[in-house]
DNA sequence: GTCTATACCCCGATAGAC
DNA sequence: GTCTATCGGGGTATAGAC
């Protein structure tokens, strides 16, 4: 009995991952806003009906690919991280490099979570967690750097209570011990690194930009130094 | 005769504009990917054949609308920069407000020019004029500022041979007075502006940083200091 | 330059048989 | 859990009359 609902389970992950598979697919050829359990279905052999068993409507079917598209991103950075040395800027950079080469290789994944919202479309709780990784990654750095000491971090701009108080609930929620002004900087920096990748995927640095990899490294140095982490070590 | 004509053109001119009007109203509900000219058409009280006579195609609306959207970002940023007095960090924030003003007041607009490219729809060359005019705004106050004086621009980062060699391509194709270290660094805080806006409007920011016109601010301070403006001035 | 009509496609979601 | 059939929409683009 439990042999059958084994194997049950089993088919089950199967089909919903020949599903997500397909659909994937489906993203780089038609996009997000058109994603279609129809012709998900039709590429399947199967008839449209029968997704609905898996995925009870075509949203739920993209909330789980953003969420798969999140966690694979954020994996790649945390699989960065965990192969890196001790030096904070080269930790800081392969966590960018992991980034940007996970777009790269993802491009229609990347511009499901990071392009523009697919309109119709509310995004549920779900996401924030796996959506969170990337920037956990790129804060546990600069949090290591500065509990290996020095760093005075370059705070000298002014910072507003409101930003301030910002900084301090997220100290709070997510456990981060780093000042304020820092984590504020950290932010901007994540931000800042996604414009850079997205500019690179979205066409922007065509015709501008043609050295991409030379251009990106020594932008995220210019990053990490914005957050405290020198090259000089 | 030429008062038919001059009416005739005037008509045309008049429907064109209802029609871009209304393709950006649905741009806001639909997404740019499902863009439709039937539904233009129904709204309008057209027949969908006839909207024909003025967009051969669906991606030729698309383009006009990409091509007024670059243009009225582009005319935000130039208008802020006319408007500013001669400090060059004030001409920078005053720049980076005008486009996440732009930005937040049309965000759907936004989205069809900074966000995830529309699959199956490949821009033709007619909009990478338009799509340069923030970029050059931002050039132009550090250039500006470079060209009255000072401003070593801290170009202590390594500059690879092909890094530099795009951005004397820049130079000569724009006419930048710029030593090619600060114009890396400018383009970079181009791509970097856009990914704070980006993640602004895209909800990257939701739960994670509420002040959002404070957080802005000190994230230009910093890109303006990136480019060798400083606020001591 | 606008219309109707048409060819030929697409979709999400559900009902009910097996 | 899969199927067929169905409801009730949607779309691009063209032909040909006016």
């Amino acid at each position: 009995m439990s042999a059958i609902e084994g194997a049950r389970a089993r088919a089950r992950r199967e089909v919903t991952a020949a599903i997500k598979d397909e659909a994937r697919r489906q993203l780089a050829t038609e996009g997000a806003a058109k994603l279609s359990l129809r012709a998900v279905a039709r590429e399947l052999g199967m008839a449209s009906s029968a997704l609905y068993r898996y995925f009870p409507s075509r949203d739920d079917l993209l909330t789980a690919l953003i969420i798969d598209a999140y966690d694979a991103v954020g994996e790649a950075a945390e699989r960065a991280l965990a192969r890196a040395g001790a030096a904070p800027l080269a930790r800081w950079t392969a966590v960018c490099r992991a980034v940007r080469r996970w777009a790269l290789a993802h491009p229609h994944e990347y511009a499901l979570i990071y392009g523009s919202p697919v309109p119709g479309y509310a995004a549920p709780q779900d996401t924030t967690g796996p959506a969170a990784r990337v920037g956990l990654a790129l804060i546990r750095v600069v949090e290591d750097a500065h509990a290996a000491g020095d760093r005075p971090a370059p705070d000298d701009l002014a910072l507003p209570q409101k930003v301030l108080a910002d900084a301090e609930r997220l100290r709070k929620t997510l456990g981060v011990r780093l000042p304020a002004p820092v984590l504020v900087e950290a932010t901007a920096a994540w931000a800042e690194l996604f414009g850079l990748v997205s500019f690179e995927l979205f066409g922007q640095f065509e015709r501008v930009v043609d050295a991409r990899d030379a251009f990106f490294e020594r932008a995220v140095t210019r990053l990490a130094r914005n957050v405290g982490l020198s090259a000089a070590e």
